[in-house]
DNA sequence: GTCTATAAATAGATAGAC
DNA sequence: GTCTATCTATTTATAGAC
C-alpha cells in the first residue's frame, strides 16, 4: 500500500523486480535494473516506493497472502487428513506454478525477509502458513491415518522442503504435469516409494 | 590452492567468511566483514586470496571434495538399495552437521556459483552427487524394490530437498539426534507416513 | 509522473611502507 | 605477513527542473 495504490507501472515495477530477485537475488539487484524492466530511470521508482526494501515486501505481502487464500480454501473442505494434506500439496505446489519468481524469493530470502525491522507481518503469515500443515497432520494422527512414531513438525519440514524447493527445478512446458508431480508428492509421501 | 597452501590465518579466513556467508549471503557479506573476522585488516586477506569470489570457491570446494568421499564409501558397501539410500541420507545429514555453513551456501547459492566463469569444476562434482542418487535409485528399480510408476529424477528431487534443506531447522543440540532424524527421513520415503 | 544531476555511502581491490 | 591509505566503481536515495 504506496502512495498510487495502484497503476500499470506500479503493477510493472513489482513484476519486473520480482523477475529480478528471484534471478539474481536482492542483494544483487539494483534500482537501475528494476527501473530499466520497468521502462523507467532509477529516480522514477521512488514515486511509487519508498525504497529498495518496500518493494520486496509489496512483492512477499501480496504473495503470502494468495498463498494463505488457497491454503484456507482447501482446510474449509470437509475431507478427510489424507484428501486435505494432497490438497495443501497441491495448493502449494500451482502457486509455486503461478508465481514461480515470489515462490523462489521465498525460499531464498525469507530467512533474512523475517529478521529485519517491519517483518512481524510477514512473520505471522508465515506462522500461519506452518499451523495450517500441522492441524491436518496433526488431525491424521488423531483419526488413526498417519504414524504416530515420527514427530509431525518432522514430517512438516520434509514435505514442505520437497514440495516447495520443486519451483526450482519444475517445467511446465514439460511433459510432467504439474498434476502429476502433486500425486506422485503426496503418494511418496503418504505411501512411500519401496513395492508393496 | 591459493598461494600459501596452508596456514593458521588461512583457515582462519575460510572459518569465518563461511559463517557469514551462510547467515547474511555472500553478496551481502564484504571482504572488511571476512578480515575483521579473521582478526586482520580488510588489505591483508588478498595475500590469501586472489578476491572475495576466490574465497567462495575455495570453501565449495573443499566442501563438495568432503561429501563426495562420503558418497564413495557408501556406495562401495555391497548392501541392497534400501540401505545404501540410507547411507546416502545419512551420510548427507551428517555433513550437514559437520559443516552447516558450508551446507547452506551449497543450497542458497549454488545455483549462481554453476553459472559463473569457472565453475565448471563445482559443476562436475554436483553431477557426481546426482549420479549417486540416481544410480542407487535405478539400482532398487532394476532389483524390484522401488515402485516404478514414479520417476526416478522426481524422487531423487523429493528427498534430496527433504534432506538438505535439514540444514536449516535441524538443531544438533536438542533432544532429536541426527541418527533419528536419518531414520526417520528413510522410513517415511520408502515406507510412508501412512499407517498400515 | 518522469527525468537529470548528483549527493553520500559503501564496495572490491591495489600500492607501498613497515 | 600486516597495515595504512587510497583508488575506482557502484549503489541507494534525494532535489529540483520540466
Amino acid at each position: 500500500m504506496s502512495v498510487p495504490a495502484e497503476s500499470v507501472r506500479y503493477a510493472a515495477i513489482l513484476r519486473g523486480a520480482a523477475e529480478l530477485f528471484a534471478r539474481k537475488g536482492v542483494r544483487s539487484t539494483t534500482v537501475r535494473e528494476i527501473a530499466e524492466a520497468a521502462g523507467v530511470l532509477s529516480g522514477s521508482l521512488y514515486h511509487y516506493f519508498a525504497s529498495k526494501d518496500a518493494i520486496v515486501d509489496e512483492i512477499m505481502t501480496r504473495y503470502l497472502r494468495a498463498l494463505l487464500d488457497r491454503y484456507r480454501e482447501v482446510v474449509a473442505t470437509d475431507s478427510d487428513a489424507r484428501a486435505r494434506l494432497h490438497g495443501l500439496v497441491a495448493a502449494s505446489l500451482e502457486t509455486a506454478k503461478a508465481a514461480p519468481h515470489q515462490t523462489l524469493i521465498y525460499q531464498n530470502e525469507l530467512r533474512r525477509l523475517r529478521q529485519r525491522p517491519g517483518g512481524e507481518h510477514i512473520k505471522a503469515a508465515v506462522h500461519e502458513v506452518q499451523q495450517t500443515w500441522l492441524d491436518v497432520i496433526e488431525d491424521g494422527r488423531a483419526s488413526g491415518v498417519f504414524r504416530r512414531d515420527i514427530p509431525p513438525r518432522v514430517f512438516y519440514r520434509l514435505i514442505r522442503d520437497a514440495v516447495w524447493l520443486s519451483v526450482k527445478w519444475f517445467r511446465p512446458e514439460g511433459s510432467y504435469p504439474i498434476e502429476q508431480l502433486a500425486r506422485d508428492c503426496t503418494s511418496v509421501f503418504l505411501d512411500g516409494f519401496v513395492l508393496n
